[in-house]
DNA sequence: AATTCTGTTGTTACCGATATCAAAATCGGG
DNA sequence: CCCGATTTTGATATCGGTAACAACAGAATT
């Protein structure tokens, strides 16, 4: 920078605002600086800008797992508007572990994130402490908490698997199954399954605890949970997997086994992913709005960083879900 | 920082070491400032330490698309051997574009990363010299370019289009189509058609320009490329589809029109990804080493940075793949 | 014409760490 | 017990920018 300033015949500070705030610099500096930046070839260096300022354009992001298709889209709305206000992210995967987690939060906080946004609504104690401390807007993006950290935008894991599950009872299934993943550690499946016995409730049909199932990630899982409700609950006539990985391998396995869907067993999913849509039979589930989440999360934050919008703090942004009905109900 | 050490009694320079080189520090010194550490909660500035030392922990990474479940795989490789040794990982998308990427690598520039990792193979000639005067340690592993930026660790896609090609014609297949995405500003495409059309020749069948397809993403392509092929080419009894999304688009397609698979026609896949082995028929396809790639760019970037092993200064990995056989084919 | 205001540019200090080299403490051997 | 070698610690400059305020010029006000 010191060599554009000589070169252009200015001070340091004048580069500074060509590049900074360009209103505040007279029409003939800022050509002559902007001249001499591409004749030099020169980079402004960010650490050195955010380390002076004390503002920074990074955004840390932390992902229970990085491959897995539902998060995808959350990423890809989170990036496409934080690249147009020139800002970064650092995203790192947590594997679903709470402490693993707060690891994580201390190293994107000592690089000093202007803002970060967890999928997780669990966290250890010191985890919370370090981001009250560090005073940086977060957004929690996984589930809707009781107690927020800050901002929130999601949609409810419990209305939406309610609403499912209602809509299940509506075409007149009575015997209704709920498949999850495992709840301990992860709230959304918790959620789900209070949605669920809430939905069963208002229908008036009773809990049954082995229709009740839980396992783990997979197409495999979903092959197991659909084989194992069957063996144990023969009248059974629909199965609600809380997730799609889940609700695709249990419709491979009624293939594989010559179960009819919906004739002999009912299947509805959790999230809209390309795959449910052109299965066949294609298979009812719930449309999340994972890209919206993205998107409005890197809103709300970049109005907080950038606009000091200091009045949506803790506020929680409610997205609408939406029931998709197909041929596997 | 100042803070620890007027706590501790002693200078930056000591709390600084006891950080970052313990052993250089005595053990009643390194106990002090720990305790002082602890007490006072202190955060090491990670932007103020990149900036004095000129090294960073942060890795720049781009790929075409982040909802793509093939990529997640790398940057699981990545980001697990990079967290251990305190790395951080930052992600953009380029959109397929390469003026994008340019201007992605030049954001990664200015934010001082320690390496890049770059999954397309295609760059501006500005993009690349900018790299070039960066200095900075660079991995391509997208492909096995002709003209390297500097290191690589990818697959032949070349190759391991045409393994699966020959593996079709010693199964007796006689009239293998082929399908891919855009190979405009992809030369993973480009590559796949080669080794495709080399494996026809060692073959002794002839090419048929109709028997060559190119389209776009996800299942839907994958449907419409399979009715393309049956329609245009009756006569076809084999699809080789360059990409895993249209192999299961094209199964899925195959059995709404009950075309028999393989009976009708035989299919075969692109990359293994979970659903391919749990659809039915199974599909026959290519084991990519995606993991493996994100762990040795890692690690090869490493050394060249904690190291300084110059001497990996353009060296060219060029890992496994394999043939799996299933029953579509 | 003097005064105030506005807009532009420059000066200086500082952000929070590390590199470098100098100073002080420790150690072993003669 | 002294001296040089070795280890441990500290003082200072610096990394590459920006904040805050000062300086200055020309326009507007009185």
């Amino acid at each position: 920078m010191r060599d554009v300033a000589v070169r252009a015949g200015v001070s340091t500070m004048t580069v500074s605002r060509v590049l900074n705030e360009p209103g505040k610099v007279s029409e003939e500096m800022r050509e002559r600086v902007l001249t001499a930046v591409r004749e030099i070839g020169y980079l402004p260096n960010h650490l050195a800008g955010s380390l002076s300022s004390n503002r920074s354009t990074t955004i840390g992001l932390i992902v229970p797992s990085i491959d897995n298709s539902i998060y995808t889209q959350t990423v890809k709305g989170l990036s496409e508007v934080l690249k147009r206000s020139g800002f970064q992210l650092m995203i790192a995967e947590s594997g679903y572990d709470p402490n693993e987690e707060e690891e994580l939060i201390t190293v994107f906080l000592s690089h000093r994130v202007g803002g970060l946004v967890l999928h997780s609504t669990e966290h250890t104690p010191q985890a919370i402490e370090k981001i009250r401390k560090s005073g940086i807007p977060v957004v929690e993006n996984g589930n809707i908490p009781k107690e927020p950290l800050d901002m929130v935008v999601s949609y409810s894991n419990r209305d939406a698997s309610y609403a499912m599950t209602m809509h299940l009872g509506r075409l007149g299934y009575r015997r209704i199954a709920f498949a999850s993943l495992y709840s301990v550690h992860n709230d959304r499946s918790q959620d789900r399954l209070k949605g669920y016995l809430a939905a069963l409730k208002q229908l008036g049909h009773d809990p049954d605890p082995r229709m009740v199932l839980e396992t783990g990630r997979g197409l495999a899982a979903g092959a197991e949970v659909v084989a194992r409700v069957m063996q144990s609950v023969p009248e059974v006539d629909a199965l609600f997997c809380a997730g799609e990985v889940l609700a695709a391998g249990a419709l491979f396995e009624c293939q594989r086994r010559n179960w009819s869907v919906p004739g002999r067993i009912a299947l509805a999913s959790f999230d809209d992913v390309d795959l449910l849509r052109h299965v066949s039979p294609s298979i009812t589930t719930l449309r999340l709005p994972r890209y919206d989440i993205g998107e409005r999360t890197a809103r709300i934050l970049l109005s907080r960083i950038i606009d000091g919008a200091d009045h949506l703090r803790g506020s929680v942004v409610d997205l609408k879900f939406e029931v998709i009905q197909r041929e596997s109900t």
